[in-house]
DNA sequence: TATAATTATGATAATCGTTATCATAATATC
DNA sequence: GATATTATGATAACGATTATCATAATTATA
Protein backbone atom coordinates (compact mmCIF):
# COMPACT_ATOMS: atom_id res chain seq x y z
CA UNK A 1 0.00 0.00 0.00
CA UNK A 2 1.74 3.24 -1.03
CA UNK A 3 1.46 6.05 1.57
CA UNK A 4 -1.16 8.20 -0.63
CA UNK A 5 -3.51 5.52 -0.79
CA UNK A 6 -3.32 4.69 2.86
CA UNK A 7 -3.54 8.37 3.96
CA UNK A 8 -6.85 8.31 1.07
CA UNK A 9 -7.64 5.10 3.41
CA UNK A 10 -7.28 6.32 6.68
CA UNK A 11 -9.29 9.82 5.99
CA UNK A 12 -12.47 7.86 4.49
CA UNK A 13 -12.49 5.66 7.89
CA UNK A 14 -11.84 8.96 9.70
CA UNK A 15 -14.55 11.25 8.17
CA UNK A 16 -17.11 7.94 8.51
CA UNK A 17 -16.62 7.85 12.06
CA UNK A 18 -15.04 3.71 11.37
CA UNK A 19 -12.41 2.47 13.95
CA UNK A 20 -8.97 1.05 13.07
CA UNK A 21 -9.98 -2.90 12.52
CA UNK A 22 -6.74 -5.07 12.16
CA UNK A 23 -8.32 -7.07 8.89
CA UNK A 24 -9.69 -4.69 7.08
CA UNK A 25 -6.57 -2.82 7.32
CA UNK A 26 -4.92 -6.00 6.31
CA UNK A 27 -7.35 -6.88 3.70
CA UNK A 28 -6.95 -3.36 2.28
CA UNK A 29 -2.70 -3.96 2.25
CA UNK A 30 -3.10 -7.23 0.45
CA UNK A 31 -5.48 -5.79 -2.22
CA UNK A 32 -3.22 -2.76 -3.23
CA UNK A 33 -0.44 -4.88 -3.42
CA UNK A 34 -1.85 -7.33 -5.67
CA UNK A 35 -1.61 -6.15 -9.22
CA UNK A 36 -4.80 -8.09 -10.34
CA UNK A 37 -8.34 -7.53 -10.82
CA UNK A 38 -9.09 -10.34 -7.76
CA UNK A 39 -12.49 -11.84 -6.94
CA UNK A 40 -14.03 -11.61 -3.93
CA UNK A 41 -13.17 -15.36 -3.26
CA UNK A 42 -9.28 -14.91 -4.70
CA UNK A 43 -9.12 -11.89 -2.30
CA UNK A 44 -10.58 -14.21 0.54
CA UNK A 45 -8.49 -17.12 0.07
CA UNK A 46 -4.98 -14.57 0.58
CA UNK A 47 -6.49 -13.07 3.48
CA UNK A 48 -6.64 -16.65 4.89
CA UNK A 49 -3.01 -16.66 4.92
CA UNK A 50 -2.53 -13.79 6.99
CA UNK A 51 -5.68 -13.76 8.85
CA UNK A 52 -6.87 -17.84 9.17
CA UNK A 53 -10.30 -17.38 10.89
CA UNK A 54 -11.15 -14.38 8.65
CA UNK A 55 -14.75 -14.18 7.09
CA UNK A 56 -15.97 -13.40 3.84
CA UNK A 57 -18.30 -10.90 5.31
CA UNK A 58 -14.79 -8.91 6.26
CA UNK A 59 -13.35 -9.59 3.04
CA UNK A 60 -16.53 -7.54 1.36
CA UNK A 61 -17.14 -5.22 3.74
CA UNK A 62 -12.85 -4.31 3.24
CA UNK A 63 -14.25 -3.74 -0.59
CA UNK A 64 -16.50 -1.90 0.59
CA UNK A 65 -14.68 0.56 1.97
CA UNK A 66 -11.98 0.54 -0.49
CA UNK A 67 -14.35 1.43 -3.08
CA UNK A 68 -16.11 3.87 -1.07
CA UNK A 69 -12.76 5.94 -1.05
CA UNK A 70 -12.26 5.78 -4.51
CA UNK A 71 -9.16 3.32 -4.30
CA UNK A 72 -10.41 0.51 -5.65
CA UNK A 73 -13.88 0.23 -8.63
CA UNK A 74 -16.17 -3.42 -8.44
CA UNK A 75 -16.10 -4.87 -12.45
CA UNK A 76 -18.47 -7.20 -13.14
CA UNK A 77 -17.81 -9.53 -16.04
CA UNK A 78 -19.80 -11.84 -18.42
CA UNK A 79 -19.57 -15.04 -15.82
CA UNK A 80 -21.56 -13.22 -12.84
CA UNK A 81 -18.52 -12.95 -10.29
CA UNK A 82 -17.66 -9.38 -9.62
CA UNK A 83 -13.56 -8.12 -9.38
CA UNK A 84 -11.98 -5.42 -8.29
CA UNK A 85 -9.47 -3.69 -9.74
CA UNK A 86 -7.10 -0.62 -8.18
CA UNK A 87 -8.05 2.78 -9.13
CA UNK A 88 -5.06 4.98 -7.58
CA UNK A 89 -2.74 5.76 -10.73
CA UNK A 90 -4.66 4.05 -13.06
CA UNK A 91 -6.19 6.13 -15.51
CA UNK A 92 -9.32 5.32 -17.11
CA UNK A 93 -8.90 1.74 -19.30
CA UNK A 94 -10.45 -0.82 -21.02
CA UNK A 95 -9.75 -4.60 -20.62
CA UNK A 96 -8.70 -7.26 -22.97
CA UNK A 97 -9.24 -10.98 -21.70
CA UNK A 98 -7.45 -14.01 -22.09
CA UNK A 99 -10.28 -16.70 -22.57
CA UNK A 100 -7.85 -19.05 -22.07
CA UNK A 101 -5.77 -18.54 -19.31
CA UNK A 102 -7.89 -15.19 -17.57
CA UNK A 103 -5.21 -12.95 -18.25
CA UNK A 104 -6.59 -9.04 -17.69
CA UNK A 105 -3.98 -6.18 -20.16
CA UNK A 106 -5.19 -3.15 -19.36
CA UNK A 107 -5.52 -1.19 -22.58
CA UNK A 108 -6.82 2.75 -23.73
CA UNK A 109 -7.06 3.84 -27.41
CA UNK A 110 -7.87 7.41 -27.81
CA UNK A 111 -9.07 7.10 -31.15
CA UNK A 112 -12.06 4.81 -29.72
CA UNK A 113 -12.54 6.81 -26.33
CA UNK A 114 -13.31 9.85 -28.98
CA UNK A 115 -15.04 8.16 -31.48
CA UNK A 116 -17.55 6.55 -28.53
CA UNK A 117 -18.04 10.39 -27.33
CA UNK A 118 -19.21 10.84 -30.53
CA UNK A 119 -21.23 8.09 -31.03
CA UNK A 120 -23.14 9.03 -27.82
CA UNK A 121 -23.88 12.81 -29.69
CA UNK A 122 -24.84 11.26 -32.50
CA UNK A 123 -27.55 9.34 -30.45
CA UNK A 124 -28.34 12.18 -28.18
CA UNK A 125 -27.37 10.78 -25.25
CA UNK A 126 -25.51 12.72 -22.27
CA UNK A 127 -22.26 10.59 -21.84
CA UNK A 128 -21.65 9.33 -19.00
CA UNK A 129 -19.64 6.11 -18.75
CA UNK A 130 -19.07 3.40 -20.70
CA UNK A 131 -17.97 -0.37 -20.81
CA UNK A 132 -15.64 -1.89 -23.45
CA UNK A 133 -14.38 -5.41 -23.04
CA UNK A 134 -12.20 -7.41 -25.53
CA UNK A 135 -11.74 -11.33 -25.22
CA UNK A 136 -9.77 -12.84 -27.25
CA UNK A 137 -6.39 -15.74 -27.08
CA UNK A 138 -3.50 -13.97 -25.69
CA UNK A 139 -0.15 -14.99 -27.23
CA UNK A 140 1.36 -17.13 -24.47
CA UNK A 141 -2.14 -19.09 -25.00
CA UNK A 142 -1.67 -19.23 -28.53
CA UNK A 143 1.38 -20.34 -28.96
CA UNK A 144 0.74 -22.94 -26.60
CA UNK A 145 -2.03 -24.27 -28.40
CA UNK A 146 -0.33 -24.43 -31.66
CA UNK A 147 2.21 -26.33 -30.30
CA UNK A 148 -0.40 -29.21 -28.93
CA UNK B 1 -42.33 -14.66 -34.80
CA UNK B 2 -41.08 -14.65 -38.65
CA UNK B 3 -42.12 -17.75 -40.81
CA UNK B 4 -37.37 -18.46 -40.90
CA UNK B 5 -37.42 -17.68 -37.27
CA UNK B 6 -40.12 -20.69 -36.82
CA UNK B 7 -38.16 -23.03 -38.90
CA UNK B 8 -35.07 -22.57 -36.80
CA UNK B 9 -36.91 -23.41 -33.57
CA UNK B 10 -38.63 -26.65 -35.21
CA UNK B 11 -35.67 -27.39 -36.45
CA UNK B 12 -33.79 -27.27 -33.21
CA UNK B 13 -36.11 -28.78 -31.51
CA UNK B 14 -36.60 -32.08 -34.03
CA UNK B 15 -33.00 -32.43 -34.00
CA UNK B 16 -32.53 -32.50 -30.22
CA UNK B 17 -35.29 -35.21 -29.97
CA UNK B 18 -37.41 -32.40 -27.69
CA UNK B 19 -41.34 -31.97 -28.28
CA UNK B 20 -43.62 -29.54 -28.68
CA UNK B 21 -44.28 -27.91 -25.57
CA UNK B 22 -47.36 -25.29 -26.03
CA UNK B 23 -45.93 -22.98 -23.19
CA UNK B 24 -42.87 -22.83 -25.05
CA UNK B 25 -43.79 -22.12 -28.23
CA UNK B 26 -45.73 -19.49 -26.54
CA UNK B 27 -42.75 -17.88 -24.90
CA UNK B 28 -40.66 -18.19 -27.83
CA UNK B 29 -43.60 -16.20 -30.03
CA UNK B 30 -43.74 -13.68 -27.13
CA UNK B 31 -39.96 -12.99 -26.92
CA UNK B 32 -39.64 -12.85 -31.08
CA UNK B 33 -42.38 -10.32 -31.56
CA UNK B 34 -41.46 -7.87 -28.57
CA UNK B 35 -38.54 -6.08 -29.65
CA UNK B 36 -37.00 -5.20 -26.70
CA UNK B 37 -34.26 -6.64 -24.49
CA UNK B 38 -35.99 -8.30 -22.13
CA UNK B 39 -34.97 -9.83 -18.73
CA UNK B 40 -36.54 -13.23 -17.52
CA UNK B 41 -38.43 -11.50 -15.18
CA UNK B 42 -40.45 -9.09 -17.93
CA UNK B 43 -40.84 -12.14 -19.89
CA UNK B 44 -42.14 -13.93 -17.41
CA UNK B 45 -44.44 -10.93 -16.85
CA UNK B 46 -45.74 -10.97 -20.44
CA UNK B 47 -45.73 -14.78 -20.41
CA UNK B 48 -47.70 -14.77 -17.13
CA UNK B 49 -50.83 -13.29 -19.45
CA UNK B 50 -51.23 -15.41 -21.87
CA UNK B 51 -50.57 -18.67 -19.42
CA UNK B 52 -51.80 -17.25 -16.16
CA UNK B 53 -50.23 -20.46 -14.38
CA UNK B 54 -46.62 -20.72 -15.87
CA UNK B 55 -43.94 -20.98 -14.28
CA UNK B 56 -40.09 -19.16 -14.01
CA UNK B 57 -38.51 -22.55 -14.65
CA UNK B 58 -40.46 -22.98 -18.05
CA UNK B 59 -39.77 -18.75 -18.96
CA UNK B 60 -35.87 -20.01 -18.28
CA UNK B 61 -36.32 -23.20 -19.92
CA UNK B 62 -37.39 -21.44 -23.12
CA UNK B 63 -35.24 -18.64 -22.87
CA UNK B 64 -32.30 -21.20 -22.92
CA UNK B 65 -33.75 -23.03 -26.09
CA UNK B 66 -33.86 -19.86 -27.77
CA UNK B 67 -29.99 -19.20 -27.24
CA UNK B 68 -29.38 -22.81 -28.05
CA UNK B 69 -30.50 -22.55 -31.80
CA UNK B 70 -29.26 -18.92 -31.94
CA UNK B 71 -32.33 -17.21 -32.32
CA UNK B 72 -31.19 -15.34 -29.01
CA UNK B 73 -28.46 -14.14 -26.72
CA UNK B 74 -27.81 -13.30 -23.24
CA UNK B 75 -26.16 -10.00 -22.04
CA UNK B 76 -25.21 -9.71 -18.28
CA UNK B 77 -25.43 -6.10 -17.85
CA UNK B 78 -23.91 -4.45 -14.86
CA UNK B 79 -26.69 -4.72 -12.65
CA UNK B 80 -26.27 -8.27 -12.60
CA UNK B 81 -29.88 -9.17 -14.53
CA UNK B 82 -29.43 -11.10 -18.09
CA UNK B 83 -31.36 -9.59 -20.62
CA UNK B 84 -32.25 -11.32 -23.83
CA UNK B 85 -31.78 -9.91 -27.19
CA UNK B 86 -33.04 -11.13 -30.54
CA UNK B 87 -30.05 -12.68 -32.84
CA UNK B 88 -32.24 -13.50 -36.08
CA UNK B 89 -31.55 -9.98 -38.63
CA UNK B 90 -29.40 -8.81 -36.16
CA UNK B 91 -25.74 -7.81 -36.77
CA UNK B 92 -23.32 -7.26 -34.38
CA UNK B 93 -24.24 -4.45 -32.21
CA UNK B 94 -23.46 -2.65 -29.43
CA UNK B 95 -25.57 -0.49 -27.03
CA UNK B 96 -26.44 2.58 -26.21
CA UNK B 97 -28.38 2.31 -22.53
CA UNK B 98 -30.20 5.32 -20.87
CA UNK B 99 -29.33 5.60 -16.93
CA UNK B 100 -32.73 7.14 -16.26
CA UNK B 101 -35.28 5.05 -18.12
CA UNK B 102 -33.49 2.33 -19.13
CA UNK B 103 -33.56 2.61 -22.71
CA UNK B 104 -31.81 0.15 -25.29
CA UNK B 105 -30.05 1.52 -28.41
CA UNK B 106 -28.14 -0.91 -30.51
CA UNK B 107 -25.38 1.19 -32.60
CA UNK B 108 -22.83 0.62 -34.48
CA UNK B 109 -19.91 2.38 -35.70
CA UNK B 110 -17.52 0.91 -37.86
CA UNK B 111 -14.80 2.84 -37.15
CA UNK B 112 -14.40 1.67 -33.73
CA UNK B 113 -15.15 -2.15 -34.80
CA UNK B 114 -11.78 -1.28 -36.68
CA UNK B 115 -9.98 0.05 -34.01
CA UNK B 116 -10.90 -2.92 -31.52
CA UNK B 117 -8.90 -5.55 -34.38
CA UNK B 118 -6.03 -3.32 -34.22
CA UNK B 119 -5.71 -2.66 -30.41
CA UNK B 120 -5.92 -7.05 -30.08
CA UNK B 121 -3.09 -6.98 -32.27
CA UNK B 122 -1.25 -4.41 -30.67
CA UNK B 123 -1.17 -7.16 -27.72
CA UNK B 124 -0.84 -10.29 -29.51
CA UNK B 125 -4.45 -11.33 -28.90
CA UNK B 126 -6.61 -13.32 -31.42
CA UNK B 127 -9.77 -11.47 -31.25
CA UNK B 128 -12.72 -13.55 -30.13
CA UNK B 129 -15.65 -10.92 -29.34
CA UNK B 130 -15.86 -8.03 -27.49
CA UNK B 131 -18.40 -6.07 -25.51
CA UNK B 132 -19.20 -2.09 -25.90
CA UNK B 133 -21.52 -0.91 -23.43
CA UNK B 134 -21.94 2.87 -23.75
CA UNK B 135 -24.39 4.65 -20.47
CA UNK B 136 -25.48 7.97 -21.03
CA UNK B 137 -28.65 10.29 -20.64
CA UNK B 138 -31.10 10.02 -23.49
CA UNK B 139 -32.19 12.95 -25.52
CA UNK B 140 -36.06 12.67 -23.79
CA UNK B 141 -34.70 12.19 -20.04
CA UNK B 142 -32.25 14.95 -20.56
CA UNK B 143 -35.01 17.75 -21.68
CA UNK B 144 -37.28 16.20 -18.92
CA UNK B 145 -34.13 16.75 -16.53
CA UNK B 146 -33.74 20.26 -17.73
CA UNK B 147 -37.37 21.17 -17.93
CA UNK B 148 -37.33 20.29 -13.83
C1' DT C 1 -56.83 -45.92 -30.94
C1' DA C 2 -54.72 -47.87 -26.85
C1' DT C 3 -50.24 -48.23 -24.82
C1' DA C 4 -45.59 -47.31 -23.79
C1' DA C 5 -41.86 -44.20 -23.74
C1' DT C 6 -40.18 -39.74 -23.34
C1' DT C 7 -40.31 -34.82 -22.94
C1' DA C 8 -42.71 -30.54 -20.99
C1' DT C 9 -44.42 -28.31 -17.22
C1' DG C 10 -45.14 -26.33 -12.53
C1' DA C 11 -43.92 -26.44 -7.80
C1' DT C 12 -40.33 -26.24 -5.13
C1' DA C 13 -35.60 -27.03 -3.47
C1' DA C 14 -30.94 -26.00 -4.34
C1' DT C 15 -27.22 -23.16 -5.91
C1' DC C 16 -24.07 -19.21 -6.16
C1' DG C 17 -22.33 -14.78 -5.22
C1' DT C 18 -23.36 -11.35 -2.21
C1' DT C 19 -25.57 -8.88 1.72
C1' DA C 20 -27.88 -8.61 6.28
C1' DT C 21 -28.26 -9.97 11.06
C1' DC C 22 -26.62 -10.81 15.50
C1' DA C 23 -23.69 -11.92 19.32
C1' DT C 24 -19.16 -11.04 20.73
C1' DA C 25 -14.50 -8.86 20.37
C1' DA C 26 -11.86 -4.84 19.55
C1' DT C 27 -11.35 0.06 19.58
C1' DA C 28 -12.05 4.85 20.84
C1' DT C 29 -13.69 8.36 24.13
C1' DC C 30 -14.14 9.92 28.64
C1' DG D 1 -11.22 1.38 33.55
C1' DA D 2 -16.21 2.25 32.19
C1' DT D 3 -18.95 3.31 28.34
C1' DA D 4 -20.16 3.66 23.75
C1' DT D 5 -19.57 2.35 19.22
C1' DT D 6 -17.55 -0.12 15.42
C1' DA D 7 -15.27 -4.55 13.68
C1' DT D 8 -15.49 -9.23 13.22
C1' DG D 9 -17.02 -14.08 12.44
C1' DA D 10 -20.75 -17.24 12.13
C1' DT D 11 -24.62 -17.81 9.96
C1' DA D 12 -29.05 -16.64 7.88
C1' DA D 13 -31.12 -14.28 4.14
C1' DC D 14 -31.22 -12.62 -0.40
C1' DG D 15 -32.08 -12.45 -5.65
C1' DA D 16 -31.27 -14.49 -9.94
C1' DT D 17 -30.84 -18.72 -11.92
C1' DT D 18 -30.70 -23.82 -12.16
C1' DA D 19 -31.82 -28.57 -10.64
C1' DT D 20 -35.07 -31.96 -8.99
C1' DC D 21 -39.21 -34.40 -9.03
C1' DA D 22 -43.95 -35.67 -9.67
C1' DT D 23 -47.38 -35.14 -13.02
C1' DA D 24 -49.22 -33.68 -17.60
C1' DA D 25 -48.67 -33.57 -22.44
C1' DT D 26 -46.70 -35.33 -26.58
C1' DT D 27 -44.77 -38.74 -29.65
C1' DA D 28 -43.82 -43.42 -31.07
C1' DT D 29 -45.31 -47.98 -31.31
C1' DA D 30 -48.49 -51.57 -31.77
ZN1 LIG E 1 -3.80 -16.47 -22.07
ZN1 LIG F 1 -8.42 -2.69 -15.00
ZN1 LIG G 1 -33.87 7.88 -21.10
ZN1 LIG H 1 -28.95 -5.50 -28.72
Amino acid sequence: MRPKEEIILENYIAEKGFKRGAQRKGIAEIFLSTEKHLSAEELYALAKKKYPSVSFATVYRALKVLCGCGLCRELRFDDGVSRYEHLYGHEHHDHLICTVCGRFVEVTDNAIERLQTKLFKRHDFIPQRHRLDLYGICDKCGKKRRAD
